[in-house]
DNA sequence: CCTCCTCGTGGAATCGATTACATCCCTGCG
DNA sequence: CGCAGGGATGTAATCGATTCCACGAGGAGG
């Protein structure tokens, strides 16, 4: 592959000359410009991206450490982000964590080695010594969906109490009375505060969350499964169960279905993320919709922010409930968003 | 950042001592082998990566470029790839073309030019001329799900014929006679493959495929919503749709369901590609599953063993029928696999 | 006891860019 | 006509690693 100085014999002129055509600097000859391009040209010269980082120090590069790319959630937010890096001039690299705090471990080290130049981390655990001394030792970061508490990292997420009230509502509205959670793991924000956004909403109504009516769960599907068939084996199970995210909702459909159960009439499903499919399950399922992809462009400009010497801002948004059929019929005439479709 | 130097002034060695040691070169003695561990578990040393590749001229990097992030189905496949290609020793980096050509060379140009070791490409179109030439310059290639025909560059790929095949016996079982598929684009192996293996098994019960019960896709849900409301609107509208993939039918769902019309019986619904969703839909969809997470490692491996000098194999993996409910109940008795869900 | 290897080590070149600094030439002004 | 200033260009240092080569010390064999 042709080299800088390829380009600089085959032009008749110094390295110096050719790097200043190709990065715009004004001082170049026409004559010379034109001779430097026309070799660019002839020889399918692109600069080595590696050598040109090493000596600049930065990569034009972000890294994206999510917590499992299976959940469209993150597949969203993924491609939103992407799609701002590449506007602002930056690549994105991702890693998978899969929930599994080694792994997110290991892409933050393999990200660092690259020296990305910065990274939008959606913590699986409430923080490795590793992600802490990437923080301390400066490294630009930013928080997006989650976030671990008592760093001075950024954090770009979703407000769902409001959303989790209007669910509360729209239940009680329907007559449930014994309402559970699929919680996520409490390592995580997201995982502990949707417990607690549905426990306060709860108390406004003056219903209780008792510990049965907890489930642990891992963000992922096998474990909505698990918990559900738990919660149907309760000598008093619940009427309706919140999962914590549209994967454990998945696998919450799944155990009631095996059961030969039906939702709503023998227990109602809600879960927090909409995603396009859940127009289409049997039944449509009543969720929490997200602001996905302002989310990640959102994260993508304060990252940047941070990196070009800006000050970056922490950005919260509202996520909204959608009302579908999951919970029972007819929904309740509220001012509460529907379903368009 | 500590560098190598620094490691080598504290462990009062020189830096070629330093690289030895980090690389398991034998000729080092105890010695200075723990001086130099020990300053750099002190210092928190970690080799610069870019640094490295410069001067080795590998980045043990692959690049992935897919079609859709948001197709399940890619993203199953990006999954399995980085699985696969970190238990080699390699990092992953994803770009996703969004089923536009022009995406996929501003993705391919990026990665070239990070000197990436091998690419792993799912083509959008039929080979733009810079595709064609960093294959013609030797770029480690290999291509998944679908490739471009008349180049020397190993595939990976499920051969859907017989599933095909499977799946019109189904429904010819079932009593449809009117078949209907909505197409992938043409530009692309599995647009026009599945059309054909399509048409080949009608031919074999002495079915027509009219070129109005041909709609043409784009692999994305809006354009199965397009396609199945032409359908709709035709004088004699097909019993069945077959989609392409996924998203189509996704797409051909919501315009069922926007008519008020029913799936199975007011137009049956079959789909290339299985995902977790279509056990849940209304109904759950007949669908044809390839082996995905097959399909990307081995992928990985054909690419690996190029990268490396060994001498890559294609590879076809059979895909199969899983029936479900959106074509008729009951499925025919038959020897073909049922959803055991 | 001398020579020859081998082992451990350091010095320095190298990868492909960017960029500070030096140089040269030309123009404009006193 | 001479000198200052500025534009165009080249030389060389630099980024952080790897690796070839040279060198010194020490052990083995003659």
């Amino acid at each position: 592959m042709a080299s800088i100085k390829d380009v600089a014999a085959s032009a008749g002129v110094s390295v110096a000359t050719v790097s200043r055509v190709l990065n715009g600097h004004p001082s170049v000859s026409a004559d010379a410009r034109e001779r430097v391009l026309a070799a660019v040209a002839a020889l399918g010269y692109r600069p080595n991206a590696v050598a040109r980082s090493l000596r600049t120090d930065q990569t034009h590069t972000l890294g994206l450490v999510i917590s499992d790319v299976l959940n469209p959630y993150f597949t969203e937010l993924a491609r939103s982000v992407e799609e701002e890096a590449r506007a602002l001039g930056y690549s994105v690299i991702i890693g998978n964590a899969d929930e599994r705090p080694e792994l997110q471990d290991h892409h933050v080290r393999n990200l660092l080695d690259r020296r990305i130049d910065g990274l939008l981390v959606s913590p699986t655990d409430g923080g490795s010594p590793l992600m802490l001394d990437a923080i301390r030792a400066g490294t630009p970061m930013v928080f997006v969906d989650r976030w671990i508490p008592g760093v001075d990292v950024p954090v770009v997420r979703a407000d769902g109490r409001a959303a989790v009230r209007d669910l509360v509502a729209h239940l009680y509205g329907l007559g449930h009375r014994r309402l559970a959670i699929i919680a996520g793991p409490a390592a995580t924000t997201t995982g502990s505060e949707r417990v607690e956004a549905f426990r306060a909403a709860l108390a406004e109504y003056g219903l209780p969350l008792p510990d049965a009516y907890i489930g642990q769960g891992d963000f992922q599907a096998e474990s909505g499964r698990r918990v559900t068939e738990g919660f149907l084996d309760l000598p008093e199970p619940p009427d309706v169960v919140f999962a914590a995210d549209n994967l454990m909702a998945l696998g919450a459909l799944d155990a009631v279905r095996a059961r030969g159960l039906r939702v709503p009439d023998d227990l109602a499903l809600a879960a927090f993320d909409d995603i396009p499919w859940f127009v289409h399950t049997d039944p449509p399922v009543t969720a929490i919709a997200q602001p996905t992809g302002e989310l990640g462009r959102a994260a993508v400009r304060a990252l940047v922010d941070r990196i070009e010497g800006r000050t970056p801002r922490s950005v919260t948004l509202p996520a909204r409930l959608v009302v579908r059929r999951s919970c029972g019929e007819p929904p309740t005439p509220s001012p509460v968003q529907r379903s368009t479709t």
